[in-house]
Parts: structure tokens; sequence; C-alpha cells
DNA sequence: TATAAAGTTTAGGTTAACCTAAAAAAATAT
DNA sequence: ATATTTTTTTAGGTTAACCTAAACTTTATA
């Protein structure tokens, strides 16, 4: 069983090795952790002593199978209590992060199968992130981010980023999970774009902000 | 803000406390949550450095007015979370302490608000004590233990003992929170009664379960 | 290729929450 | 009242998770 410490090292290493594709270095678990290398050093050589990672001194570190299953109940445990707290119990969307990045702590496996299926088996998110099975199975569409979009009429389906200030920008432009969005014009100069949201709302958002809307085409 | 630790300790003084009436000892702290008594002795001067208990050295501690406030904010998160896992997740009135051991830690006010406003604002948990309001006020009916009840015909209103076994020994039998219990005969010798649950079924049961029966009369 | 810069690890400390063993105080028994 | 037992505290360690500063390794630059 893993300590609370561990597992948020994990899931960071998880997260920023792309779902275990790429290997993950010393400073950037450090940067996404908020701790110092030093300690990223001492956490790391314990996980890979527990098999969940393997740890190259000086090259960083992978995810083993072992990790990557740990590390998608985790997921799993943080994104159904996200989707608990927005339709259940009427939280914003982005009043949950916070939340769930205790809640994914709780250790009991009766739970969130019961939660899961309380919540009806969702398959992601209320940031449109999908949400492993008991197996740790998901499926995503192919997703790309509304900056790279090429077709005129695109549909938004998740978010990169789940900060608060975000999502209520978001939320205050009327952009959310399912909404239209046709793209009418490209800033040359900064990259900025116009688009028009459900057909209805013509608003500029900035490139950063374009970035972190993933849509399909 | 108090740690995990900190809580447990706070929550378990408050409980042998009867509610904050009476002091209570280093050896029935230890007991209770299973360290040592040099732990206690640790623990229980950082708690009354954050005024949440004083201490006199030899004579025990008691919990002060903030204590309490905290302590009932712990109990409040407890039962709320086990009313939730019952009501709305299914679990078995069993099942629920251990679970709501670790979710009565998460630190969100407006999670607990929302919690209770999601359960209609129940008034008591599943084994039928009452959940402070937001203000650490409750109300308890005059309630006693089965073992020590004169008239004949009593109602069943909350446990005394919340383990899984006597929960599950209880289920079996067929005695729940509400269920009519009428005392047919005390046995002598060991203190054990014959009791008709519900007009319908007779069994004995144990002095020691009798005295973990609350019942009104 | 030698030197500088950047990244990483090691060495050595801190704090919270535990522990055991010894010392001290309080309660009980003679 | 004194001696014994029980309870509690103190003293001194351990471990997990951090930290800073110094020592390394790797990478980039001259
Ligand atoms: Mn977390
Ligand atoms: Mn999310
Ligand atoms: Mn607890
Ligand atoms: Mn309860």
């Amino acid at each position: 069983m893993l300590s609370l410490t561990e597992e948020n090292y994990l899931k960071a290493i998880y997260h920023l090795s792309d779902g275990g594709t790429k290997s993950v270095l010393t400073n950037e678990i450090a940067e996404s952790i908020q701790t110092r290398p030093a300690s990223v050093t001492d956490m790391v050589k314990k996980l890979a002593v527990k098999n969940l990672i393997t740890y190259e001194k000086y090259y960083g570190v992978k995810v083993t199978k072992h990790g990557k299953s740990e590390a998608l109940t985790i997921i799993r445990k943080h994104r159904l209590w996200e989707t608990f707290l927005v339709e259940k119990l009427g939280f914003d969307w982005g009043q949950v992060h916070d939340v769930a990045e205790q809640l994914e702590h709780i250790q009991s496996p009766l739970l969130i199968e019961k939660l899961d299926e309380f919540l009806g088996y969702p398959a992601a998110d209320p940031h449109g992130h999908p949400i492993p099975d008991k197996h740790g199975k998901f499926h995503v569409s192919r997703q790309i981010p509304l900056a790279e979009a090429t077709k005129k009429k695109t549909v938004a389906r998740a978010v990169k980023n789940s900060s608060q200030s975000f999502l209520d920008y978001l939320s205050k432009i009327g952009i959310y999970i399912g909404a239209t969005v046709q793209i009418l014009e490209r800033m040359e100069f900064d990259g900025s774009i116009e688009i028009m949201i459900d057909g209805k709302k013509k608003v500029y958002i900035s490139k950063e902000a374009s970035e972190n809307i993933l849509v399909t085409e």
C-alpha cells in the first residue's frame, strides 16, 4: 500500500510521462509537485524499490506496468470524485480539482465501485478527461488543441488546464464541454483567434487559451 | 489547521470526555487510539498549545470551547459521510465506519455544506447518532440501553457500538434503527433477555448485546 | 577539447509522529 | 505513615518526508 505522498508522486510522474510513454526528469517532477529536486531523488529511489518506476541515475524515470496500473487507479478515483462533485453536489467545474486531490487518496475499493455505479459509469470527468474503468482501460477520441484546428467548425471536448481561473474564464465566455466552436479568424501577429460559440456568441481568445481547449473536428 | 493525527486525537478525547463534560486520562486516550502513553503525552502537549484542550500534568485533559467546536466539525463530517454511504451508495451500516474514518479528514467547508444539502439535512447517521449542524448544535432524545429499560415495549434508536461484527449480528437477528423491541423475559443468572422484534420474531440476546442497543421507552 | 553551465545526487539537518526504557509522581495497600 | 503498585512523564531513538549546501555528472559553449 502506498502513502499519500507516494501516490502524488506516482500520479505526477505518470502524467508527465504522457501515459507511461516517455521518461521523466527529476526537475520536471520537482516543478510539477512543488518540491526540491533533492526530495524527488529520495522519493524516486523509494518508488523504484517498490517496482512502480525504473530509475536510471541522471537520466530520469520510467513508469512500470505495475506503476501504470496504480497511477490509473488514482486517476480513476480523482475523476470519479470530480464527476460526483459536479453532477451530484452541484459544484462548479472549476471548484473540484483541489477537493478531488484529497478524495483520490481514500482507500476503499468498494467505495469506488459503488461511486462509479451511482454515477452511472461515466466515461469522462467534468473537464472531458477520460475515466479509466476498474481495469485501467479507457478510450480517447482524437482531440487536438483548438489552436491547431484546421476545420472551421469544431466541438469542445476537454480542457488541457483544469485551474480554477481558466475554467472560470471559459464559463464566463460561454465555453463548456460539448459547445460548438467556429473559428472565424486567426490574427497573424499574436496567434489570437476570433470564434463563434454555439453559433451565437463571437469572442476573441488568446493563443494561450486556444492551446488549452481540446476539440474534435 | 489540524493534521489528520491531531484530528483523530481530538475526536477521541471528545468522545471519551462524554461531550466535553469530564476530564480524560492519558491511558484512556492511548487505549482508544491504539498508541503508547508516551506518544499521548507528546500530542496532548501540542493540542494544549493550540488551545484545543487544557492539560494538567498527571491529571489528564479537558476539551476547551474551541476544541469542542473543532471536534464537533469532525464528528459532523464523519456522520454525514456515513449517511451518504448508506443512503446514496447502498453500503451496509456495518461497512461504513472505516471509510468515514478517512473521509472525515477531507478539508473543504463547501463540500460538507453541499453534502449536507444533498442528503436533505439528516438529523442522525445510520447508527442513530445525532449529526451536529454547521454550528455544532444537535439534539438527542432520552435514550437508555435496552439492558436498563423498565417498560415492556421500546423502540431501537441507536447503537452504542458501531463495529462491523455487532452491526452484522443485529441485522441478522432483525434489529434496525426504528424497530420495536418488546422485552419478554430477563434471565436472572446471566442477564440475557428474550425479546420480540416488530411483534414478530422472538430471540434471545446477551446482556452485552442489550447494553449496546439504545432505546426509547 | 577544455571550460562553463545546467541538472542531479549526496551529505547532513529538521519536523511530526511514533516507539522503548528509565525516572518520577500519584494512588493504593500494608 | 511507609511501602508497593499503577500511572504518567521524560529522555533518547526511529522513520517518512521534507530541506539546504556541496559534490558530482552530463550537456552546452567557446
Ligand atoms: Mn493528491
Ligand atoms: Mn479533471
Ligand atoms: Mn479518522
Ligand atoms: Mn456512526
